[in-house]
DNA sequence: TGTACATCAGTGAACGCGCGTTCACTGATGTAC
DNA sequence: TGTACATCAGTGAACGCGCGTTCACTGATGTAC
């Protein structure tokens, strides 16, 4: 039989989780540095001290929730990555824009706590946070521009330049993926999401012709 | 003689920008949804009591935050707008590119606060204030489209492009600022800021060269 | 100009409340033999 | 397998503290005559 968690130890995490999920679900409508430790074990269902068996203050919990988010926006990324590296024709078209588009949309709204959570806390109050977000979405640029690398159209770009352009694709999916929640929120109207989905692509189609465009002059 | 303000209304005007300097200076280092009213009453030297003559509450006062703040914000934009609108010779060349940067790397040494606080609560915790930066953003928008539509080459655009176009222009002006003032901050090296300009100039050249050939193959 | 009254920005005491943190505890789970 | 002891995740009482808000007030400024 294979090895498996301890139930002392199995217990311990799904505590951790219930805190880690009633923290998410508190920040939908306030910032990690106005989120109290009470607020957050009343909706976990556990003692307030039970926090401390976890984390060292609300700080240390933002962390963890930048990974859980950070982690689930990676497996994101990467089958968008595979996805649209993968495809045959031409790069940069219709479809493949189209592709990335939904596909973000897809994780707007399978995981609109997280994307909500990132977006905030990106520029937000709490440092740490701010710097493990930083470094997070640096890593994914760094993947991007290492896939770009591979694709033929990124003969003779500088590898400067092209971390600059995969660091464009990934402030514009945050930025997009942000403007899509706030067009699925309660008060919007229903074809919100459809136009932030079509100035995306709009967008990135302007970005792809700076791309082809990119050596000509060099 | 012009008409001058009554000597009460001038000192209240004093106190109410009292509140607004302590709350803009406490800002940098926490959200607006965790901002308490004791602490800005102590910081600006008045009674807590004090702050219900000019704000019913601490949303009420962000949002006159964010008008300070876009006010200023303005100011820039305008002057930039003009300043590249008048220029003769090529647009969206080097000079033009190097120019806008240097504008904006002047207006955050010039208001770090007020860009700090933008960043921070364009996707904060509090709905009014998140609504009126979002409004005054797409007004900015709407300005800088106008802008575009007087140049020779937004000829045979849709408005709809050239709007989506000033949005990117928008939101890369505010990353920009927001990259520049981590990169100034205590911690970070001298250069840091050397070369968040230097991406935003690529940046910038690289959605030149976009919106040059947007209409190649319509 | 002088006087009598009205306005109202800012005060200071008081309130009830929820906060973060400490501490000694309990009892289920884990371990050694 | 059974027993005796160790570990440690979660508890509940207690604390001191700063919070937002209320209220009646004060005294300088404004206004009417």
């Amino acid at each position: 039989m294979s090895h498996t968690l301890g139930v002392r130890q199995a217990q311990k995490q799904k505590t951790r989780q219930a805190l880690l999920d009633a923290a998410l679900q508190l920040l939908e409508e306030q910032s990690l540095s106005s989120l109290g430790l009470r607020e957050v074990t009343r909706v976990a269902g556990v003692a307030p001290t039970a926090f401390y068996r976890h984390f060292r203050d609300m700080a240390d919990l933002g962390v963890a929730l930048v990974e859980e988010a950070l982690g689930s926006l990676h497996t994101a990324l990467t089958a968008l990555l595979s996805a649209t590296g993968d495809s045959a024709g031409e790069d940069d078209g219709e479809e493949r824009i189209a592709a990335t588009v939904e596909l973000i949309a897809a994780y707007v709204r399978t995981h609109p706590a997280h994307v909500r959570f990132i977006a905030r806390e990106q520029h937000g109050g709490v440092q740490a946070v701010r710097a493990a977000i930083g470094g997070q979405l640096a890593l994914f640029a760094q993947e991007v521009s290492h896939q770009f690398a591979h694709e033929p159209q990124a003969a003779g770009w500088a590898e400067d330049d092209l971390l600059m352009l995969a660091g464009m694709y990934v402030d514009h999916m945050v930025m997009t993926a942000s403007a899509l929640l706030e067009a699925g929120a309660a008060g919007a109207d229903p074809e919100a999401a459809e136009r932030v989905a079509a100035t995306a692509r709009r967008q990135l189609r302007l970005v792809g012709l700076g791309r082809r465009h990119w050596l000509d002059e060099r």
